[in-house]
DNA sequence: ATGGTCTACTGGCCGGACCAGTGGACCAAC
DNA sequence: GTTGGTCCACTGGTCCGGCCAGTAGACCAT
């Protein structure tokens, strides 16, 4: 038997999805004042303690804009529904697949636009991470660190953040646990090794093969760490 | 002249800043239990009230979880500290770069693996789309719709909730100022044409042709829509 | 071992009180 | 007419004390 679980929905909850209801469906338009807190209470049969407290959810996600004083009044440009879909979780193929396409196109770009002293700084990044194999948390880290410096490479921040995203989606629990199997110091190895070939690409400004190998690199650790379902 | 605004911050705006930051320094240990509403609201000089509004507040950002008939609980994982980090403004060039860059690849598996049901739909899409040219809104919107329906037929959810951040990034004030021009009916009608022309190469299983088509659109929309700063 | 009861917690909610910020109405002085 | 006071009717901000409901553990009778 599997019963439904019963839920009590807290009070400021509730007046806060009424209130947002009443939002989106224009009954309260962008910019306009609301009711008083004491008026709320009292429509909606409720204390002006559980108006306040759905209020201030309200303020948090940016609905509404409270004016000590004035009143409370609907924000001008409304929030995101999206709610916060942060980290959905998502399958290794379909993020590696992602990762290959996209940061392949990122190191061809970068190879013709990065300047000397990042490829400098990445060089002491990889010295750094070799000197590292062992530790788990700094290699990630620097791993981290080495992906997000090509992206910079192409002095376009939509790459960086991009770059960005797509490493935030390997962080949840799902994924970590794969990475137990990081420990071995021949994947940790190997991953330098696909690193000093994509900086040897970015050096003979090829973007073409900066391309490949980084997409050979993505196959690789996908591979290796979360097992061998690459193609 | 020009004085400092002084601030007067909200009380339970500063409570849970203390909390938040006793429980990031340790003091607080994640899953630990909190001390009661009324222990804090005497440790902290303030009415429960306060302690309470700053609580749901720590709840609401994912700090805490509140337990009726148990207590406050500090989260197991805590949230990230990004504080919306999420519409950077960008400009128009590096937006338009990467979308031809990601946008192209993604037409380019679209054209492979879209499946015949896909395919009507973006037909249906189109054919609404010019029959609402002169409705700036609602083309907007399948233009929007047009572009997230081939990062799904990649089959891809990496791909779609990367479409959606580029288009996302699209929505601030500062571009949709400059989209006024859209309003242009031979602007909307080129759009359409570009539509098809992709439409018709997906049809075709030509993934070449889909990508170079997608990446000529995308520099059609930087130029007409945004000034002819395109390459 | 089981199941009831009591009790001492916890958060959830209430309503009334008072304080502080705000802006408009009003008025006197210049 | 403009300026600057005073007053007042609002608003949200905060506090207090009370009561309810959910919870867990101690206790006890079965």
């Amino acid at each position: 038997m599997d019963l439904p679980t019963v839920k009590v929905e807290r009070l400021y909850r509730q007046i806060s999805n009424i209130l947002i209801t009443y939002i989106r469906d224009g009954h309260f338009a962008p910019g306009q004042l609301l009711p008083g807190e004491r008026d709320l209470a009292k429509q909606l049969g409720v204390s002006r303690s559980s108006v306040r407290e759905a209020l201030i959810a309200l303020e948090i996600n940016g609905w509404v804009d409270i004016r000590t004083g004035h009143g409370v009044y609907v924000a001008q440009k409304l929030p995101d529904e999206t709610e916060v879909p942060a980290n959905e979780e998502v399958g290794v193929e379909s993020l590696m697949e992602a990762r290959g396409v996209i940061e392949g196109e990122i190191a061809a770009m970068a190879a013709k636009k990065a300047t000397e002293s990042q490829l400098a700084e990445m060089a002491g990044l990889i010295e750094a991470m070799e000197a590292e194999i062992g530790d788990r948390a700094a290699f990630h880290d620097h791993d981290r660190r080495f992906h997000a410096l090509i992206s910079a490479m192409t002095g376009n921040p939509v790459f960086v953040e991009i770059t960005d995203l797509l490493w935030k989606k390997r962080q949840s629990p799902h994924y970590t646990e794969f990475e137990k199997q990081y420990s071995g110091e021949a994947v940790a190895r190997s991953m330098c090794t696909d690193h000093r070939a994509i900086l040897d690409a970015l050096r003979a400004r090829d973007g073409k093969a900066a391309k490949s190998v980084m997409q050979k690199h993505i196959r690789n650790a996908q591979s290796k760490l979360f097992g061998a379902r690459a193609r």
